[in-house]
DNA sequence: TGTCATAATGTAAGCGCTTACATCCGCCTG
DNA sequence: CAGGCGGATGTAAGCGCTTACATTATGACA
């Protein structure tokens, strides 16, 4: 295309300084294992020539890229954002480089970006969820790319993970919901069959019922696409049910935050009418109005443990730890009592 | 570390296939040169072995990476989160991929993360404004690392952009609020020193104020980072100044989300008795309480734009062609007439 | 059937680096 | 002062692929 000067090349560092190639390797990987004296002859020459070294020939000789791959269901939403940059940062601090991609939530698109990313060398793998195709975990095994899941923590998974357990998560909110006195909960939820985490707060719901001694089969469920009109969409439609839900849980604080806008629209007040409960705590949460009542997930624990999981796992070699991180609630005024609500529940404490 | 059955190469699926190492390659990359029967002989041998192309060797051979680089201040919230995705999505349609980057707002930051993608091959480089010391530049133009500058476009800068013109964005959104009757005036805004977006900003009220014989030495002005409570902290300064400010001006929305909260905990009436305004137009703006009124940026036309542009090059070698793109005003609640506001404006049409 | 343009395939030279191994040098020991 | 040792440096063999160029197969045409 255009061949001007090319670039200077380790050669002409070794050319430069007068020694050999190996040497100037070695100064730009293993400083301490040159003279003090050479390696500022070597520098010199490094920075006169403005010689950057070529990753692909690194890579080739040295045979791993330091590079880490991440795959986040979507950037569009700070869902995952402080959890990533947390994750890149202490990456960095290794030395390793991070390569994001997201899959808009879709399973196809996800193992796509799978074989890029390990096309392109990623030494290790971050992937959100336990949820995949067993091909899938195939190909990684083949390949030999250890992966690390996130945003999720389940003991039952064979795949070591870095994550909170969603189902208690939830089964923990939900226990202080129906503690508040609601009897009719309802859920708006993405899809499940692929999503784990879903999955799993949702189940959370229900044994939180079933301890209660509510019936799961009340629980209205809408599923939807995350996004913000998506939730509000799924909330208009709850309330036009006929056992109007006191207590509306959503799948995560966008979702929340949808319906906390259709409930506006709907002239609802909330909590005074309805209450509405979120997932992850993202930033969005307390700016909302009223501020969400959601389950706080420690994005910036999670991603920076991660990394360092996977740091210690490629440059040690030791197994993968797997580690449990605690969510916790953060009551906020999206919640309240229901409606006409007498404290049934002072009332049994005395019985 | 643990070498157990090695990866097949390119012979092993030549051997295999009974062709030449060249001939696989070209299936692979090329392959309508090569015959459907040689093709199906050689995809079996690949399938048969799984092999995978290795990413180093491919990328030493052919010197290039088919990689873009993108570095921007912050992944922590949404600002540049939409314009990424797009901008992703886009280079994948084309057989990029992306390689991101953060520089938390620090330009030493940067100019390591700059130096960094360079060393992994990125074919070309996404960067936001046009603040930069000069010898990043000079080096990547050694590097012949051609770059794209977004989030701004100011045809007095050298470099090609694809964006919007900040200034004249922002002395639109002040002529607005002047023609409300908004006389005092204040901004908070991001140290404006190495930020160009930044500055613009500011220079278009100014340029605003002026064209309206206001006195540009009235604008209060707050300097912090980015943050929602660095936006609460700078309003709570700005409500204690003497001569109050009927209008806020913030240089992102984050920031005015944070003014917003301040209000709120002041008892502070927005718009009755302070107007807010905002800069992005991101997801919060909307959902924030009252909803902000704020400068619409075309995030995702603007990443797909500067993906487009950069592969366009990157494939056909012709020049970059700058583009500027349309910012609109988002006129909603948390703007309004100045406290006590008689329509002077109406008065003066008359004469 | 022989020619010749063209398409398909093969050969082999790097791409720029890392690293195992060889060499060299200076200095301590006996 | 010879011998030996260890640290610093040099030598050169790949790493696995792409691609310019050489060679061979194909088939249209006279």
């Amino acid at each position: 295309m255009k061949a001007t000067k090319p670039t200077p090349t380790l050669y002409d560092v070794a050319a430069k300084s007068g020694v050999s190639t190996a040497t100037v390797s070695r100064c730009l990987n293993f400083p301490d294992q040159v003279t003090e004296r050479t390696r500022d002859k070597v520098m010199i020459a490094v920075n006169a020539l403005g010689y950057s070294p070529n990753f692909g020939a690194r890579v080739m000789a040295a045979r791993r890229t330091n590079t880490i791959g991440a795959i986040i269901p979507t950037m569009e939403n700070a869902i995952f954002a402080r959890g990533l940059q947390a994750f890149q940062e202490e990456l960095r601090l290794h030395g390793f480089t991070l390569l994001v991609a997201s899959s808009s939530y879709k399973p196809e698109m996800e193992e796509e970006q799978i074989r890029t990313l390990v096309a392109r060398g990623a030494d290790a793998l971050l992937l959100i969820g336990h949820d995949r195709r067993p091909e899938i975990y195939d190909f990684l095994e083949t390949q030999q790319v250890p992966v690390l899941v996130t945003w999720a923590f389940d003991r039952a998974q064979a795949r070591p993970s870095v994550g909170f357990d969603n189902r208690s998560a939830m089964r923990h909110m939900a226990r202080a919901v129906i503690g508040m006195g609601h009897r009719h909960l309802a859920l708006i939820s993405a899809e499940v069959s692929q999503n784990d985490r879903a999955r799993e707060r949702l189940e959370g719901i229900k044994e939180a019922m079933i301890e209660t001694g509510l019936d799961i089969a009340d629980l209205e469920i809408v599923m939807t696409h995350y996004g913000i009109d998506n939730g509000a969409a799924a909330f208009e439609q709850l309330m036009q049910s006929p056992t109007k839900a006191t207590a509306v849980f959503c799948g995560n604080d966008v979702l929340a935050v949808g319906a906390l806008r259709a409930a506006q629209v709907l002239g609802l007040n909330v909590p005074g009418d309805v209450s509405i409960i979120g997932f992850d705590d993202i930033e969005l949460a307390q700016v909302a109005y009223p501020p969400l009542t959601t389950v706080h997930v420690p994005h910036r624990e999670m991603g920076k443990r991660a990394a360092r999981t996977l740091v210690d796992l490629l440059l040690g070699g030791g197994p993968i730890e797997p580690q449990e991180l605690a969510s916790e609630l953060r009551m906020r005024s999206s919640l309240g009592p229901p409606p006409g609500y007498q404290d049934i529940k002072a009332l049994e404490d005395t019985v």
